[in-house]
DNA sequence: CTGAAAGCGCTTACAG
DNA sequence: CTGAAAGCGCTTACAG
């Protein structure tokens, strides 16, 4: 690259020091309006722009945003990546990526590359491996070198720090109450996320409002398994042996399975069975049957955890750390057609 | 952040130079074997490691790769930055990711940022914008300022840079045939991305299928539109004229649309109708039916496309462009069931 | 209002 | 074998 022109070479031109320059494309009230023109001009014409690795290390920051994403096999972290992408740029900043694949160790490594001086701020979703074994430390040795941490989707964690997600037990307690006002009570539950902690949450949702609804919770009715093919096997086995009037899937991949292990059996939705899960907004319509969806609003998410590190990066709030909920929103579709 | 130890402090407790510190730890020949042990121990010790700002600005280079995709509105593109993030990341440079949304007007935006020295080189699968209106100015201004481009996946451009994609044309091709091998010959096209040079290349691979094959060719067979709802009519009207024995799909969700439209006639797929779709692994297994889809190694696109950029960057070939084809495979599923 | 100087943290040709 | 100096491209306190 480069050939790009300097303020050095722009001094030259103009015959005024580099300090002058820097002043006047600066907007400093120190230069006078006629100087300030000419250097403008000039810098114009020859599409001056400034250098941005100098600027940084003058500033003694990067313009960087580091964000890690467990995984990218369905398009949730893709969405909440382009919600902060497209803040994150207008604000001058540019966003790193890196993928954990779910590993410890990889997020390990990468939190250290990022304390090399990278970004000035981390936003991150941890592996399931980080979340079982509860190994937070990188994460906190990242704020001691005072690089601001914010946690995003995968909030259910014991850690001190800036939160943003959904509200996964409410989310769930209201798709069972949607269900028992429709004079539903033999409500299933897929889930393929044992691994996290919001699973745990979505459980309790689930709980709860089987007990403050008053319906009668049957354990065999609750499938939570970490492999598809288990997964497969149980739903099989449950539908063999109880009645089931409606599930909910409490992820992206027991939800595509749910549905189609019950047409295998050649059982109609909604007409026999109704489902509610978690579902992309790309996707749900366009399945067949198509699938009444809790819309996470992903995008929001991004933007959200990205104003929350920006506020930090800017020491704007050296207060307690924040804990932002994202309203989800139930999407009805096929699934769910009484 | 800071609060990093730097040369300097290092030079000071070892009451060395800082020319002395920065040799040792960069392996010169020059510094005595004990002075290289001395400053290896007390840096290890305080965890040293060089601020990356500064190291990029003397070598004027940004350490950093720039990666444009038009959407995330499927898994596509995201693997294919996964497949860059890894390998660029092994290698020391971390990756930038952006989003054009398909619009023309913020790729240039973007690739104006780019130009002021955010990365030393760019990876883009250019927005449809861009291919309609062939503005292609701003990548070769890009190239200009010495920073290498190289194009993916959308590569049916009439650009003189690298390319790496896969063979469209044959793809499809290869479809057309291993129906035609099993006796089929009403065989339709449902193409949602009319907009995209690739779709050309994939219909003319089915137009060359049928003229090689000896199948006669109905234009009323293929369904070529750029909204949803129209395919969906248009797919609808055909079914209602036509004998169709076979779709195949040129996009991702045209293939949801064709299976989808196919059931709500109560048609079953594979008996009535069969399917060949582009789909991405993780979710074509898990449609009901599952869906033979074309798969076009994402991941390798990525790594491909990064390596010829790194080589581009490191000058190792200051040759005429690269066209690197990645080969696609077909994955048979539930809905090629013969 | 303008400019010389110091400095951000590093590397490297050059001198000793 | 070691170090002083210049320089990457910028910003900013300070002097004039």
């Amino acid at each position: 690259m480069r050939s790009k022109i300097t303020l050095k070479e722009l001094a030259k031109l103009l015959n005024v020091s580099i300090s002058t320059v820097s002043k006047s494309l600066n907007g400093s009230p120190e230069i006078s309006e006629n100087t300030v023109k000419r250097v403008k001009e000039l810098a114009a014409l020859h599409n001056y722009t400034p250098n941005l690795t100098a600027v940084n290390l003058k500033r003694k920051s990067t313009g960087n945003i580091a964000v890690i994403v467990p995984n990218i096999s369905n398009t949730f972290f893709a969405k909440v990546l382009g919600g902060i992408e497209n803040d994150a740029r207008k604000k001058g900043y540019q966003v790193i990526t890196y993928i954990s694949n779910e590993s410890l160790a990889l997020e390990k490594q990468i939190v250290e590359l990022i304390s090399n001086g990278i970004a000035d701020g981390l936003l991150i979703s941890v592996s399931s491996e980080t979340q079982t074994t509860k190994n937070y430390d990188h994460l906190y040795r990242l704020t001691e070198y005072e690089i601001p941490v914010v946690l995003f989707d995968r909030i259910n964690i014991d850690m001190d720090l800036d939160k943003v997600g959904v509200d996964d037990m409410q989310s769930i307690y209201n798709a069972v109450q949607y269900l028992r006002n429709k004079n539903l009570s033999k409500i299933g539950l897929v889930c393929g996320i044992a691994d996290l902690g919001l699973a745990h949450a979505r459980i309790e949702g689930y709980r709860n409002a089987f007990k403050e609804l008053n319906l009668s919770l049957k354990e065999e009715l609750l499938i939570i398994a970490k492999d598809n093919k288990i997964l497969k096997e149980q739903l099989d086995n449950l539908l063999n042996n109880q009645e089931v009037e409606a599930f909910v899937s409490l992820d992206y991949l027991s939800t595509l399975i749910t549905s189609r292990v019950i047409q295998e059996r050649k059982l109609r939705i909604p007409e026999d069975i109704k489902i509610i899960g978690y579902v992309n907004e790309d996707i749900a319509p366009l399945l067949c049957p198509s699938i009444t969806y809790i819309d996470q609003h992903p995008k929001s998410i991004g933007e959200t955890a990205l104003q929350i590190l920006m506020d930090r990066i800017k020491k704007q709030n050296p207060k307690n750390p924040e804990y932002k909920i994202i309203n989800t929103a139930m999407v009805h579709l096929d699934s769910t057609n009484f």
